[in-house]
DNA sequence: TTTGTTGCAAAATTTTTGCAGATAT
DNA sequence: ATATCTGCAAAAATTTTGCAACAAA
């Protein structure tokens, strides 16, 4: 089983949190994945394909991941939704649309975050910051 | 009563939703307060100032204010939070520390939203951004 | 081994809904 | 007069927790 999702046993380990296969599904599930998925969504999504897994372990298990940094938290209507992001600080562009979440270029925000700061005194997470408004396809594409 | 709160009124009316007492209390109660509340908050809040309301009305309450733009919704920690934004467009500057919620001045954001756009194609709304981060407070204090 | 995780079911929260009576326009 | 809103209580939905068995280190 190495062979097949040589990725997603890595990143774990080097969090510091023990290897499961619950662990390792549900990384892969959201992984390669543009939208959120919320914790029922992951859920079915597993048990959808055959995985047994208990609910409350994949709420135990996405805040964990999210707590060691694996995932990135989103308010997705109301409810909490986890995706994998890069491992690099990063913006969130949030498409109101369709969810679409992707991200943002850094260097195009470094300047603007200092002119922020010294204007302000707010200190921005650079990591932290979420954008919405609609994706390029949703802006060509008059929504549904 | 109506000395008290002058300024609740009018917003309502604009909005083209009913003026209830109720409505006015809980703007009134939202209004000039720098942190969102959540609808337990706001109930607590004004049964505890000792009107009479029910949680429910609350809850209808602040759903239908955010749907006409009275108010903004904020992700505190998992729950939904509310907060009486002004009415012109602006940004959103989150504390993580201490839940303070101030505006960025928009004339700082205007040009790089362009630029983002340009490079992206993703348009933001120029109201729904977040910037999570750190005020200018618990920047200087370190928080506990 | 020893410590962290899972699963299940129960519990705690948060939020929504039905409906009769009250209220704003 | 009439469409809207409130209050109450019940229901729904989401998330958390206790604890014994289990698996990873």
């Amino acid at each position: 089983m190495s062979e097949t999702t040589p990725a997603a046993d890595t990143p774990l380990r080097a969090s510091g949190v023990r290897t499961t296969w619950q662990r390792q599904a549900i990384l892969a599930a959201l992984t390669g994945r543009t939208h959120p998925m919320t914790a029922q969504a992951v859920h079915s999504a597993l048990t959808g394909a055959g995985h047994r897994i208990g609910l409350s372990t994949v709420y135990r298990a996405l805040h964990r991941l999210a707590e060691v940094g694996l995932l990135h938290t989103f308010d997705v209507g109301g409810e909490r939704a986890y995706r994998r992001c890069p491992d690099t600080p990063h913006q969130h562009l949030l498409c109101d649309d369709c969810g679409l979440v992707t991200e943002c270029p850094p260097h195009l925000v470094e300047t603007w975050l200092r002119e922020l700061r010294a204007a302000t005194g707010f200190t921005p997470h650079a990591d932290r910051i979420d954008l919405h408004g609609h994706c390029a396809t949703c802006t060509t594409t008059p929504a549904t």
